[in-house]
DNA sequence: CGGGGCTCATTACTCTTGCTAACGAAATCG
DNA sequence: CGATTTCGTTAGCAAGAGTAATGAGCCCCG
């Protein structure tokens, strides 16, 4: 294990980081969150489903991350490693191995870069465009099953959450 | 939920500088199921949020496992770790290196279990139930910074979607 | 020009976190 | 009382992601 740490003692009331408001702010401050729990329930929520997500992955064995790159490169064309690594918030290491992985299963190919040598563009080989077009109507068993069993309406609000979620998860 | 219809929306927007690709663009089909990408969207965007809740975590050196444990005693009571593995989805020896970590720390106790001597009880200590108190209102700063961003709405549609989100975790 | 400094991708290593298998102790059922 | 089941734990392993260091290549500035 590491250091225990113990945990002496504990500001009880922790006094508010609350940031000093700028002056020519007509709209409430809002300094309290407007809604109690959120924040605890969405971080427990998104563990335990991201959890479960790794876990459940049947048999498309593509990792979680895998399959972001083969969707981001599905959706904005060829790029560079580092492109997909700030794309996707993981450090450049991380997205070499990710690409690796995908090479290895010829999902995706290195292209030089025409004009830096340094640089390489990963695009997706026609057999990973074409599990991309069969993930997206087939994907994942386990998830695709529960969003059926959802009622329209709360589908409706997972896509907007979806909307929300990506760009909390980008910012 | 079979869908028969190609989905074939990938809109070409190349960043690199050579964009001579396959460039034509097919009628966009847009026969539209119930949800189109929903599968995949949610499944980025809670993968991404996962991980960068999990880097982000700032100075409350609690993991995503260990808060969640944390929050379900506040809110359930004791529980046997049997118990919080089943409802954090996770297997037993996962629950017993996170109670231990917990314990470590001195924020939860083991007690003995009043009828069963195999079993324990899994109580907050006086410190863990003081952490929870203070991050219900502090928790992790990136979040509750980024939700304090959202929209009313939005916050509210989240809420939302965190119940759901809640349920298909645990089914 | 040409060198210093930067960027890009990769390698090497570590850490965290979750799993399965196996095990000892205790309850329960026959 | 013995067999079986259940509970928690230990041991070992694998996946995923991060940091540090490295080498190749670009580019600016003197």
């Amino acid at each position: 294990m590491r250091n225990p740490d113990p945990v002496e003692k504990m500001d009880q009331q922790t006094p508010a980081p609350e940031p000093p408001e700028h002056a020519d702010r007509p709209a409430p401050p809002e300094p309290e969150p407007s809604t109690p729990g959120l924040e605890a329930d969405l971080r427990v929520a998104v563990g335990r489903l991201a959890r479960r997500l790794r876990a459940q992955r049947p048999d498309t064995s593509l990792s979680l991350g895998q399959g972001a790159v083969l969707f981001a490169l599905a959706r904005h064309g060829r790029m560079t490693p580092r492109a997909l690594a700030d794309h996707e918030k993981v450090q450049p290491p991380s997205m070499t191995r990710i690409i690796g992985a995908l090479e290895e299963r010829a999902l995706v190919r290195r292209e030089p870069h025409p004009q830096d040598r340094r640089q390489h563009l990963v695009d997706l080989t026609e057999q990973g465009r074409a599990l991309v077009r069969q993930d997206t109507r087939r994907r994942e068993a386990w998830l695709a099953q529960r969003l059926a069993e959802l009622e329209p309406g709360e589908r409706e609000t997972l896509r907007e959450a979806a909307e929300i979620l990506d760009r909390l998860s980008r910012s």
